[in-house]
RNA sequence: CGGGGUGUAGCUCAGCUUGGUAGAGCGCUUGGUUCGGGACCAAGAGGUCGUAGGUUCGAAUCCUGUCACCCCGACCA
């Protein structure tokens, strides 16, 4: 390809709008451009990038057993009212009317096309199991849509779906797709590390994000590793259990109630009794499926809302409103876990959610259910007395907590979502009456998996993950092609040459982005950098007239130049890309044992 | 949805407070000089100042409505 005749507008100054650094490089390099809030056009760099990650993702797919396929992006709102959704989605969901009034909406994700078309073509358990998925743009009206195309409202994404006689083959199925998403996301070369995480609205009992690695990365997640630093346990900060501390603390001084005038926060009741936060308890109240909740932590942690709702085995968890709690006899900022105002008839009875961190603690500060009034002093088992049933895990977990699952100590990282597996029941089988006829004779809802990448937004993780100041370092499988070869001239000797090399590489499946423009050296050096394809071959100059050519790559400094001698070029250049193509392979096989 | 902010040339922005007929840098076109890490000189092209209305002799500037976009929060397979 010739650098002349492709679309790539480079920008010298960072658009004012771009925060995060893939959206500001994919705009400066010329990868994308905004049409609307969360709508971009993929120019051609940035298309050739997501056909790779396309194509790692269809290869493993394929092998892992699952078919390709490709749903309508429309879809009638019949489908979406049969599985409940059409209420329940919000307004994320886009619907629009077409010419005879019908409703209809742009697909956000296709669990109801795909289990009305299951529903209607597979009638026997012989014809299962079953894995289909396609490679399509989605549409989501996000609130807030942000970070350029990693939270795009329009999005590239695979989502596989899978269909199975009973819980054993779907699961059989979700551990199949983990090591499929294993291997495509190592083949991308991306460091990732896959979490258990909560399943959200999207329904069923078991979840893995694969997450990868960055600081900019909108998710938190924590892990423990081995003596040999290897994972042993990792998950999203919303679903990772933190064992209970060990706590025996003995009472020194009687619980009393002390003023304290206006101090509605922890740091100002910490402060104004010169406690520090960990010591004051934290109470949040929320409303749980209508009714109140006051749940509970050390001053220093947060509730977790997920968390709660699991404990609670809720439907519905928010924040309750000052008024609400005013209403329920609830002093805001100064709620606390002793004497809880008793149900009356205009409310019932506040109940108590207790993290296990504040068990055997005493020393505590807390609210006293009454203005500008706290506790002090409170030990637990004397003043705080807690049933079994009402305490539980319910903080966010951090570095340095120790894990609930095997008891070492959490560490914590960023990432970014850039797939989830879900194993999902029998929730839209059920509701969308999908049924196959079993070997028993009688009728089984079947049971399902579902499987999602962002094919869009992975490309974005991989700049994340992989730039520096000059631009973007692409992994070698998913850059838009795997050489720059700059002309450093424009006349005939350098030109013929530069041609010549073009046309070898080519010849061996190599993919060159030869920049043949009339510009000066210094030019074609930053816009290449920026754009970041892996290899870099430089032709003509100074080091033409030694009888060589310079080979350098992305990730290398000046000072790491190779001249070659121009009948060595195209093999020393051809055996870097083989070479860093074949470490994601083999990075892909050793990841998947 | 709550709070904050911005819309002026393809991009980054100045001009607005205090109304007087539109600016800079980058990019683009042409010519010349240059030529190994975003060159220089010269000459150009390019803007209904988001939009609708109002005030005024006169509005980018003041007022009102409206639309779009951005940031923080809430939200989120």
């Amino acid at each position: 390809m010739r650098y002349s005749k492709l679309l790539a507008p480079t920008l010298k100054e960072t658009p004012a709008d771009a925060v995060v650094v893939s959206h500001r490089l994919m705009l400066r390099a010329g990868y994308v451009r905004k049409l609307s809030a969360g709508i971009y056009t993929y120019l051609p760099l940035a298309q050739r990038t997501f056909t790779k990650v396309a194509n790692i993702i269809r290869e493993e797919l394929n092998r892992a057993g699952a078919q390709e396929l490709t749903m309508p992006a429309v879809q009638p709102a019949e489908l979406w009212q049969e599985s409940g959704r059409w209420e329940q989605y919000g307004a994320e969901l886009l619907r629009f009317k077409d010419r005879k009034g019908n409703d209809f909406v742009i697909g956000p994700t296709h669990e109801e096309v795909i289990t009305a078309l299951v529903r209607d073509e597979v009638k026997s358990y012989k014809q299962l199991p079953l894995n289909l998925y396609q490679i399509q743009t989605k549409f989501r009206d996000e609130v807030r849509p942000r970070f350029g195309i990693m939270r795009g409202r329009e999005f590239v994404m695979k989502d596989a779906y899978s269909f199975h006689v009973d819980d054993a083959d779907a699961h059989k199925e979700y551990d199949n797709m983990f090591r499929a998403y294993t291997r495509i996301f190592s083949r991308c070369g991306l460091r990732f590390r896959a979490v258990e995480a909560d399943t959200g609205s999207i329904g069923g009992n078991r979840s893995h994000e694969f997450q990868v690695l960055a600081d900019s990365g909108e998710d938190a997640i924590v892990f423990t590793v081995d003596a040999a630093g290897k994972p042993t346990y990792a998950a999203n900060v919303e679903l990772a259990p933190v064992a209970a501390a060990e706590h025996n603390e003995k009472p020194e001084l009687p619980c009393s109630v002390v003023d304290t005038p206006k101090k509605k926060t922890i740091e100002e009741v910490a402060a104004f009794l010169g406690v520090p936060p960990a010591r004051v308890l934290k109470g949040v109240l929320f409303d749980v499926d209508g009714k109140p909740v006051l749940a509970m932590c050390l001053g220093d942690r947060d509730i977790n809302e997920v968390k709660l709702k699991k404990v609670l085995g809720a439907k519905d968890v928010r924040l309750l409103l000052d008024e609400e709690a005013k209403a329920a006899g609830l002093k805001p900022g100064f709620v606390g876990p002793l004497n809880l105002p008793a149900a009356q008839a205009s409310h019932p009875s506040v109940m108590l959610a207790v993290d296990h961190g504040v068990k055997g603690l005493a020393g505590l500060v807390c609210g006293a259910n009454a203005w500008d009034k706290h506790h002090v002093q409170v030990a637990w088992g004397r003043d705080l007395i807690v049933a079994d049933d009402c305490l539980a895990d319910l903080t966010t977990a951090k570095a340095g907590d120790r894990c609930g699952k095997n008891s070492d100590v959490y560490q914590a990282a960023r990432g970014i979502e850039v797939g989830h597996v879900f194993f999902l029941g029998t929730k839209y089988s059920t509701a969308m009456k999908a049924t196959f006829q079993g070997e028993d004779k009688a009728e089984h809802p079947y049971v399902m998996g579902c499987y999602g990448i962002g094919v869009t937004r992975t490309a974005a993780a991989a700049i994340e993950q992989n730039h520096d100041d000059d631009g973007i370092r692409w992994p070698a499988p998913i850059a838009p092609f795997h050489v720059s070869l700059v002309a450093l001239g424009v006349d005939k000797e350098t030109m013929d040459l530069a041609e010549k090399l073009e046309g070898a590489l080519e010849g061996l499946g190599i993919e060159v982005l030869f920049d043949d423009r009339d510009e000066r050296p210094g030019v074609k050096f930053k816009d290449n950098d920026l754009i970041g394809n892996p290899v870099r071959l430089a032709v003509g100059g100074k080091s033409l007239k030694e009888g060589v050519v310079e080979v350098k790559l992305r990730s290398e400094t000046k000072e790491q130049l190779r001249k070659v001698p121009i009948n060595e070029a195209v093999h020393v250049v051809a055996a870097l890309v083989n070479g860093l193509l074949a470490d994601a392979r083999k990075a892909a096989d050793d990841a998947a044992v």
